[in-house]
DNA sequence: CTGAAAGCGCTTACAG
DNA sequence: CTGAAAGCGCTTACAG
């Protein structure tokens, strides 16, 4: 008895009141004597009804359901912000749906058809790099997103992008890497990701070099290697800049971009004969759930990613037109060593 | 100009035909004339008409959207289910909403409310273990589920669950393992991880069992210990298993649950001084991002999960009523090798 | 090839 | 406190 067929018809004839009774009772509204409430509430118990979001969608011009489009959950770390949007809607009555950045750009002419159709409360992007070429393809994709639906970005942010955004204060965080390093003793320090047109990883640089300036230190340019943010590339770039320098000039302690360029970082180490943390440090950033598995168990940032995730969710919900900054915490494990001054010297 | 309030209306009358006209050529029906289609086509770009699929959802009694029930995205383990059937729902035009089970079983008298209401074409179940008291409520609210959407299951899928499924053959797998290890020539292989009642993990058991019946080992129950899946876990447990035997009865191979909790084992045996793979082997599964960074890198079995997300998508568009296994594969790394027999044997 | 009309399942004023 | 009616933006027979 009871199955998705049944509407506010089958409830209102079962009970002998309007159907705009029924919708009262159903939207909880206080104008309906007890009695009546009572036998619709029966009603709707005994034929098994429930209300179909579609059909209120239409009226209220509210779906409820909200979009986030990310790169690849593949990686924990969109895993996280993901799970923290999706927490934070789920516990506000949203739904979320994950869609990537090829639904937005596939049909130039017609970008992101398929979320606009589904006529979203909603959406967060994660911006990520875009080359020149790209970039104003992008542009005009979230343009066009704002038209239909309010538009949260996180993620790599450039700062000409006029949107509500989530994100990361970069250079503070490279900054205060750098500083924690050269506390350490740390004067030859690599730092090891990104691409080098991109504007955030622009920002980590920069507070890579501040970082090194307020330790009076140069800015070594062969210290310096881009590449993609996996473990394949981490230890790819590291292995380059290992073989292309004399041993006596190798880092002594190396950032990577994030966890899975830091594993890839200590791989390479490990197939060098470097010992880490004795003879190099090596930092990540995100800390994923493997870091303290790793081998020596990673020191890493936590950045929170969680609550970016569910911060986008509520700037999109309440509609406050802010710009945050999520904070972040160093998490101090067994990849991180003071300097070890090679007797040798 | 354009936004999001432009109807099929606004199309009608600006190009003078009625809004069946407008229908027909939004949806590619053949039936009208090229003159027409062509000027209403002109007409829906210039006023950046979108259609709305909640309005179409109402009348077509069908939304394009799929649900997922997962445990946590966290685990990379459901990110590659929910990765694969997102990608191939977005191929076939769906989209696809993740839920938790907490939003099934919540409400007792309720379950599922959110669910139904967004009047889903169908929803994927991720079953996991559930103590006796509480798998009545799990097939309840599936049943409630079935009434109002198709419904296919993935996980561990009691085999008395009458729903189309998608799984894999846990006890073949597991003596697959178990022959790859004593092929290997080790005769002392533990089994870590997964819930004593648990319905599946018991279909592993009896994989487990199976296997060393085909090599005509006993079973040991000291060499059997259970734990979630985590890697935290699959520390405890190794540690527990090597502090309670004396040195000489220590297992020369773990199989581990998954990598996670072999990430666990292969920490637990660093710590006991055991070198692996030279003193024990571990196999894990799932073949995580990670397995291959890892010290040393993880044998493992690749499960296909991404596939496993894709073919249930693929069940639940055409309706098939199947219940489907998934194959999987051994991917082998450097931490499994010949078990070393001792010199003071 | 095209249009008028009904209907999908609700919500929302407006009367009473 | 309750009901009749219009409307949300489409699709779907049914006529012509």
């Amino acid at each position: 008895m009871g199955n998705q067929n049944t509407t506010i018809y089958d409830i209102a004839s079962e009970v002998g009141v309007s159907i705009a009774t029924v919708s009262r009772v159903l939207r909880g509204e206080s104008n309906v004597s007890p009695a009546t409430r009572e036998k619709v509430q029966q009603a709707m118990d005994r034929l098994n009804y429930r209300p179909s979001s579609i059909a209120r969608g239409l009226t209220s011009k509210t779906t409820h359901s909200l979009g986030i489009v990310l790169p690849k959950l593949l990686n924990p770390h969109y895993a996280m912000i993901f799970t923290g949007a999706q927490e934070e809607a789920l516990r506000q009555g949203y739904s979320l749906s994950l869609f990537s950045w090829s639904s937005l750009d596939t049909d130039a002419y017609n970008p992101a058809t398929m979320l606009i159709e589904r006529r979203l409360d909603g959406l967060i992007v994660c911006v990520e790099y875009s080359p020149p070429g790209r970039d104003e393809l992008v542009q005009k994709a979230l343009q066009t997103l704002r038209r239909f639906m309010p538009v949260v970005l996180i993620g790599c942010v450039p700062p000409w992008y006029d949107f509500p955004s989530v994100t990361h204060n970069n250079a503070a965080m490279m900054r205060s890497i750098v500083a924690y390093l050269t506390g350490l003793g740390h004067e030859n320090i690599a730092f090891i990701g990104g691409i080098e047109e991109d504007k955030d990883p622009h920002r980590r640089d920069e507070g890579y070099r501040a970082g090194l300036q307020d330790a009076r230190l140069p800015y070594i340019a062969s210290y310096r290697v881009y590449g993609k943010g996996t473990a394949e590339a981490g230890k790819e770039a590291l292995d380059g800049m290992l073989n292309s320098l004399r041993r006596d000039r190798w880092p002594t302690a190396v950032i990577a971009l994030n966890d899975l360029v830091a594993m890839g970082c200590l791989r390479s180490a490990l197939e060098h004969g470097i010992s880490v943390p004795s003879q190099m440090s090596v930092i990540g950033c995100d800390d994923l759930f493997c870091a303290p598995f790793l081998s020596p168990p990673l020191t890493s940032i936590n950045t929170h990613q969680q609550q970016t995730g569910a911060r986008a969710v509520q700037l999109l919900i309440s509609g406050e037109q802010l710009r945050e900054t999520v904070s972040w915490e160093l998490i101090e494990r067994a990849s991180c060593a003071p300097v070890h001054k090679e007797t040798e010297d």
